[in-house]
Formats: structure tokens, C-alpha cells, sequence
DNA sequence: TATTGTTATACTCTATAACTATA
DNA sequence: TATAGTTATAGAGTATAACAATA
């Protein structure tokens, strides 16, 4: 037995650890998230945007990006791809803020984003029972709050 | 009340999810344990290559790609860069295979990187009571599985 | 003076392709 | 034919600096 390669007896100290434990199970859900919305051919952070704006008809582009920890030269690019795609509209509120709405293309891709979010959720909350499931997010919530210095 | 500019009536149905709170979380603790590694002029992915190497003294350059996610050729440059600080030392096994040792300055550096990391990890699990932590610890071990596929 | 949006730029991380040498 | 290491390169993600226009 043991024909591979693999040393069955490599020591590994650091895949213990809770910060490495959490990057993988977070980079599982992002990885599986990217495909999931590779399938309308959006990214998840353009999935996000377009999901905010149409929670938020009107919003400052500032204030969105400000809220996903993005910063304002990120958002410009961000923002400007989605507007030549026709998925969302700007407009300025005044001379230096523009407000973001959703065209209708868009509300349509916000309604498919919903639904892929909520699949996507279910797959991995179903592994897991649900006191396990709110020890995990409350857990999350108190290590979030750890860095809570994401300034511009 | 409410004297800034926030507008505390934004709807954010993302923030609920759990792949956002897991990227938070996962997030605030690269940040911090980034800065500490900072403190020693290392990043955490060579923090965790010199670790794995004075853990395994000998291993395969490969194997070890294989064993933190990170591809033959994205591992080249990284371990020429701790090699080029004299950290590392490399030798040949065969003809194309390479073994990793720490030199003695390496050594020295891995003991300091644990402290860290030890100091590091507790900082976090202090905030979780014991039931907590080992909630969050199975259930990110069920989430990361169900990506098992980083392939070369 | 501080804020908004933009452009340019740079650094890290990650990914593929192509190549040499070896098993 | 598959593996190990390397180089070059390209795409995201994220960071700062600088600028114009506006509050």
C-alpha cells in the first residue's frame, strides 16, 4: 500500500491552524461561487454591485464601495464595465456624487443572482446542522470584528 | 443623532451570506497575522513554507507546492527569494527533484515564526468559548472539502 | 478643506503555456 | 509518458498618488 508518492507521514503544523482552516473554507466558497456566476458570466463582485444597487435604487457610488470595502479607484473601473454592459444606470445627484440604479436588464440579472446566492448558500449550509451553523456565524462575526479598520 | 453621511437605511442582503462572513472573517485574521509576520520582514505564505520545511527537513519543493495549494510555478520564485536571504538551502534528490532545509538562520526564524503564530491564534480563539471554537472548526473542515479539487 | 470620481500605476496572488531535464 | 523545476506572461485584486470638480 502507499504506492503514490505522497509521504503519508509529512507533519504539518500549520493546516491546524484556524487562520489557514478558515482560508480554505473560505476560498472553497468563493472558488464554487465564481463558477456558479462564471454561468451568467459575472464575477462576484459584480454580482454584489448589481445586488446592493437594486437594493438600494439610488445609491452613492462612494457609499456602495465604502460598504464593500472598495475603494474609490476600484470602484471606477468596476462601475464603468457594468454601465457598458447595461446593467446599471448613473446619475448625479449633484455636481460631484452619481447615483446607480439597475436598468431593467439589470433587474433581471439581480433576480438570477438572488436565485444562484440562495442555491449556492443551501449547498453549504446543508452540511451543516443548525446549531453548528449559528456557532459558525457568530464565531465569524466576533473574528470580522477583529480588523475592523478597512479606511480609504 | 446621526450627524454623518451614512445612511442608516441601507438594505445589504449580502452581508447575511455566509461566503461574504466567511471572507470577512478569513480576512481579518490574514490582515492581522500579515502585519505580525511584517514585524520579522516575512509574508505569511513564506512564513508557512519556512514552518513546513523545518517541520519536514528534506521535502520535496513539489510536494510542498502540492500540500499548500500553490503551483510548481508560483513555488519557484518563492522559494528562490528565501533562498537568495539565506534562509533555505536546496539540494538535489535525483536529477530534477529538490529537498528543502532550513539553515541555521532559518531555524531560527521558524521558532520565532511559531511564537507568532502561536500568539496570533490565540488572540482569535480567545474570543470563542471552547464549544464554539470546535463548532467552527468541523464545520469549516465540512465547507473546504467540498472544493477538493486544486489540481496543477 | 474635505469629498467624489477618475486615471495611472504598482505589487501581490494566481493561472496557463512553453521549455529543459530527468524518471 | 509523466514529473520537477524554471521562465515568461496574463488576469484579478488591491494599494497609493495625483488630478479636476465640487461641497
Amino acid at each position: 500500500m502507499n504506492q503514490t508518492a505522497e509521504p503519508a507521514d509529512f507533519v504539518d503544523p500549520i493546516s491546524s491552524r484556524l487562520g489557514y482552516q478558515l482560508r480554505r473554507a473560505s476560498s472553497a466558497m468563493m472558488v464554487t461561487l465564481g463558477r456558479d456566476m462564471a454561468d451568467i458570466g459575472l464575477r462576484p463582485v459584480e454580482a454584489t454591485i448589481i445586488v446592493l444597487v437594486g437594493a438600494n435604487p439610488g445609491c452613492i457610488q462612494s457609499e456602495l464601495g465604502r460598504r464593500l470595502g472598495i475603494k474609490r479607484a476600484n470602484m471606477a473601473p468596476l462601475v464603468a464595465a457594468l454601465l457598458a454592459r447595461g446593467l446599471i444606470d448613473k446619475s448625479p445627484v449633484d455636481g460631484r456624487s452619481l447615483a446607480l440604479y439597475l436598468t431593467g436588464e439589470g433587474e433581471g440579472f439581480a433576480r438570477r443572482i438572488d436565485t444562484i446566492m440562495d442555491m449556492h448558500e443551501a449547498r453549504f449550509a446543508n452540511l451543516l446542522d443548525d446549531g453548528d451553523q449559528s456557532a459558525l456565524r457568530s464565531a465569524l462575526a466576533a473574528i470580522a470584528a477583529v480588523d475592523a479598520s478597512a479606511d480609504d
